[in-house]
Order: structure tokens, then sequence, then C-alpha cells
DNA sequence: GTCAAAATCATACTTTCGTGTGAGTGAAAT
DNA sequence: ATTTCACTCACACGAAAGTATGATTTTGAC
């Protein structure tokens, strides 16, 4: 009884696709047999055919699709009292896109180089440089090196 | 040109599906032709064309839809230091001949501002506000603004 | 009350930073 | 083979930052 009960529940989708399925080619069985003329309406009979069924699959589809679950991060402090005992968290680095090469411009600024300092030292151009910490200041969602360098180390990314 | 090509992609399902129902229309019309019987196999014949268009229409809403998102709400720890475990250096400050003005500024630059925010939270002017960090520069041997917060917290000062 | 330091502001100027756009290359993935 | 991505670079422009100089006002100490 319960176990019937549950299987009807579970597979609700199914049981109303298939009944809709029988209750159209019956109607349509109906509309055959009483009013269309087999030949020359054959073609726009199938077509209608086609369009019934695709919009059945097409909700059958939409009904059934598991969605897709999107994890969301809410920050939890943890206070420790040795600052070299911070582990650099790889995980959100890799969540927030940046590359290596934006690591290590990122871990320049907050040593406090100019950017003329760290193309020198990384043999880059000063245009590089800035393209680098451009697109991490929009990866890291700030407006200034300085604001990136709090928020790095806010994140344990540095 | 380019935006030709760029519809194509972006519509190349709806393409594909219409080219695919064509065929299977033609296919199937074919077959009614040559080789089925009208009477007593239409139902067979109804029942396969739903069949097809269903599961074209099912493969063409996977293909279509937006993924279903579901929010889910994860904790994560971040690793700060206790702010009250590092004692400010006051001895050191006084012994760079910082003022107290001049330190809410320097607090401010490590919090990310720009001069501009600084001016409004302290209601100075702009001018002030550069001021007031040109001379903290000298007093900490620096030259730029994160350099300053590098050496600052550095030295326990803030 | 005087004096020095701190704080305020301005003007003008230079330097650095940051963005937008476009583009080329090489390596890895499909 | 084609696409994708990280990395590289250039140029132009606007926005901040920083310096130099000089001035006025507050404040606290003597």
């Amino acid at each position: 009884m319960k176990i019937g009960t549950h299987l009807i529940a579970r597979n609700k989708e199914y049981l109303i696709y298939g009944i809709s399925m029988a209750l159209v080619l019956f109607l349509l069985k109906m509309l055959v047999a009483h009013f269309i003329v087999y030949n020359y309406r054959l073609d726009f009979f199938i077509g209608s055919i086609a369009i019934v069924f695709t919009v059945l699959g097409v909700w059958l589809a939409l009904k059934l699709m598991k969605p897709k679950v999107e994890t969301r991060i809410v920050e939890k402090e943890v206070y420790v009292t040795d600052p070299d005992s911070i582990p650099i968290d790889h995980a959100e680095i890799a969540r927030l896109g940046i590359s290596k090469r934006e690591l290590e411009v990122l871990q320049l600024i907050s040593d406090g180089l100019s950017n003329e300092e760290i193309a020198e030292k990384l043999f880059i151009s000063l245009n590089t440089v800035k393209t680098h910490s451009s697109t991490l200041f929009q990866k890291l969602d700030v407006k200034r090196r300085t604001q990136a360098v709090e928020k790095a180390k806010r994140l344990n990314i540095i």
C-alpha cells in the first residue's frame, strides 16, 4: 500500500506522460477514423503529430531535469595567533580563476613594489604588469592595488 | 560576415533540429509511400512518429535549457590573525614622529581607501590627505602607499 | 602670550596607476 | 585541426597618487 503510493508519487511524471500519450493517440485515431482524409492531408497529419509530441518531449524533459547545484560560500573567521601559520587557500585562488603569473604580481604588489619595479623583477614590460594587475583587480572585485592586498590577505591567498 | 557566423553559432541547435525534423518527415513519407500499409499498421506508424519526436523534443529541451540552479550554502573557514594578539608598537610610532592624524590616514590607507575616500571619511580636503600621506611616507621612509602599508604592518604600528 | 608643532588647505606639476582596445604567440585540451 | 587560455605587449587616455611650495589656523607646552 505504502510502497505503491510511493512508487506512484516518484514516477508521477512518467505516468502523466504515458496517459497523455495514450489519450492523444486515441484522439488522433478518432480524428483519423472520422474526419481526416488519409491521402492528401497525410503530411499535415504527420506534422501535427510531430509537433504535439515534440512539445510533450520538451515538457517531459523540463519536468524531469534535475537542477544543477550552485555552492555559495559563507566565510567563517577562525582566529590564529601566528601570522605565518595561516595556510594559503589554493582552492580560493582556483575559484577566483587567478593564474600563476597574476599571483606573482599580486605578491609583489603586496610587497609594496611599483608596477615598474615588478616589471623589472619579472623581466616583462610595464604594460604587461598593468594588464595582469588590471585583470587581477577584476577577479578580486576591487578597484585599487591597496584594496587588492587587503582582500587577498583576508582571503588567505597570499 | 562575422555577424552571420555568430548567428549561426548561436542558433545551431535550432538549425539541427529543423534539419532533423525535415529529414525524419521525409523518411517517414518515403516509408509510407513504399512499404507501410495504411490501414492496419497506422497505429504502429503513429506510435513510431510519436516516439521519435518525443525523443527529439527531449533532446531539444536538454540542449537548449539553461541549467536550473539550486544554491547550496557552504561554510568556509577563513584564517585570520587575531587583531588583539598583535600589540601596537606605540614607542615605534613616537620614534618615527608620526602624529595622531597621520596614523588615522595610515590606517585608512591600509584598509584600501583612496585619498578621496579618506578625505570624505575624515571631513578634510583631498589636498590635506595628500599632505598627510606625503609626510607619512617621508617618516616611514617609503615611496608609495603600498610600501607604507607593508612597512607599517611589519613594524606593528597598525 | 609666545612659540613650535600639528593640522588644515591651495595651486601647480609630475608620476604612477588603471582601463579599454586590440593583437600576437605558444601550449594544452578537445 | 581547432579552440581555448595564459601570457605577452602596445598605445592612448583618464584617474589617482605623490611632490613642492607656501600659507593660515589650532593647539598644547613653556
